[in-house]
DNA sequence: GACATTATACCGAACGAACGGTACAGTCCG
DNA sequence: CGGACTGTACCGTTCGTTCGGTATAATGTC
C-alpha cells in the first residue's frame, strides 16, 4: 500500500501522544506496519512521517477551510461553512489541535516554520472575506488573528475542562463576532 | 538547599522542552544537581518534579492571579491586575503555559485533573469578578471562560506566528471585553 | 509464452544511544 | 557522631534506526 495510506493514522497518533510520545513501537501498532517497514515509506523517519502529515493538513485546510471562504456568497456563510469543517476536524471539540502540539511540544523548533505559514494562510483567509465585506485591512487581520485565538483557546480550554462546550460556543458565536 | 529552589528551574524547563522532552540529563543541567541529589529531593521523580512544579503555580495562582481579582475596587481595575501579572508569567506572550503543555503531550492523562482545578479555580475568580460588577451567573461563567481562551489562544498564535503580539494585544482588549 | 530483472512492499532481528531510575560509598556540616 | 546531601557507576528498558532478506507483482527481453 502506498504510504499516504498511513497518514490518517499518523494523524490520529500524534494527536493523541504528540511528537515524543508517539513512539515507533506505538505506530508500527496504529499503521499494522513493522518498524522497518515504516522506514520503507518514511525514509527520513519520525521527523518525515510528520512532515507527511503536515502536507496531509495542507491539503485539507486547502481544500475545505480556504476553499470554503474563497467561494462567492454571502460572508457569514462562509465562515459559517469554516466553523462547520472545524466542528468536523476537531469532532466538536473533543479533539486537540495538531499545530498546537507541535508547536508546543519538543519539537517546536523543527516544525515551526511549517506551522506558521499554515496560521497565516488561514488568518489571511480570513481576513480576506472580512476586507470583501467591507471591513479595513487592518481590523480585518486582527480579526482573522481573533478567529485563530478563540478556535485555538477553545480547543484548549475543551481539553483543559474535559468538556468540549466552550469549543461549540466559540463555533457557534464566531461568524457573527467576526462581522459584528 | 531545599527542594522548592529547583522548582523555578524545573518550570522554565518543561516550558521550554514540555514532559517528554526534558529528560533527566536535561534536568540535572538545568538545576545544577546531578540526579542522585534530584531523587533525594524528589522520590517520585519527573512526575513528581511536575507535581512541584504544579503545587508552586497553585501558589502562584493563588497569590497573584486570585488575589488580585478577589481584593475590592473598580471591578475594571482588579482584572487589569490580573492582565498585567500575566503579562509578567508569560514574558508578555513570548513564554507557553505549562497547563497547556501538560495537556497537549503524552502526559495529559497524569496531570488532567490538577490542570483542570487550576482552570476551573481561575475561570470562577473572574466570573466572581464579574457577578459583582451586575452581570448575571450563566453570562459570567460563559465570560470567564471566554477569558481563558483568549489567554491560551493568544498564546498559541503567539507561539505559532513567533511574535508575541497576538497575546499583548488580547491583555489588553480583555478588561473591558468582560465587562462590554 | 518463458525467463530474467527490477521495483515495491514488507518484516524479524539487532544496533548503539539514551532513557528513567537505583546502589552505594563517600563528603559535608551541625 | 548522624543525617542531609552528592558523585559515580551502573541497572534494565526502550528509544529511533538500520541491516539483511523475503514475497509479490510488474516490466523488459527473446
Amino acid at each position: 500500500m502506498p504510504k499516504e495510506t498511513y497518514v490518517p493514522s499518523l494523524l490520529s497518533l500524534f494527536r493523541q501522544h504528540g511528537y515524543d510520545g508517539a513512539t515507533l513501537a506505538k505506530i508500527s501498532e496504529a499503521t499494522g506496519l513493522g518498524k522497518a517497514s515504516l522506514y520503507h515509506h518514511f525514509p527520513g523517519g519520525k521527523e518525515e512521517m510528520v512532515v507527511s502529515v503536515l502536507d496531509y493538513l495542507d491539503h485539507w485546510l486547502d481544500q475545505n477551510i480556504l476553499q470554503a471562504l474563497s467561494q462567492p456568497g454571502d460572508p457569514q456563510d462562509r465562515l459559517q461553512r469554516m466553523c462547520d469543517r472545524l466542528g468536523e476536524v476537531y469532532d466538536d471539540g473533543r479533539q486537540p489541535c495538531l499545530s498546537a502540539i507541535l508547536l508546543l511540544g519538543s519539537a517546536r523548533n523543527v516544525f515551526h516554520d511549517r506551522v506558521q505559514a499554515i496560521y497565516q494562510a488561514w488568518i489571511g483567509a480570513i481576513a480576506q472575506v472580512l476586507v470583501e465585506s467591507g471591513i479595513d485591512e487592518n481590523t480585518a487581520q486582527q480579526r482573522g488573528e481573533d478567529a485563530a485565538i478563540a478556535i485555538q483557546g477553545s480547543l484548549i480550554l475543551a481539553q483543559g475542562l474535559g468538556n468540549p462546550s466552550p469549543f461549540q460556543r466559540a463555533m457557534q458565536q464566531l461568524p457573527q463576532e467576526l462581522l459584528r
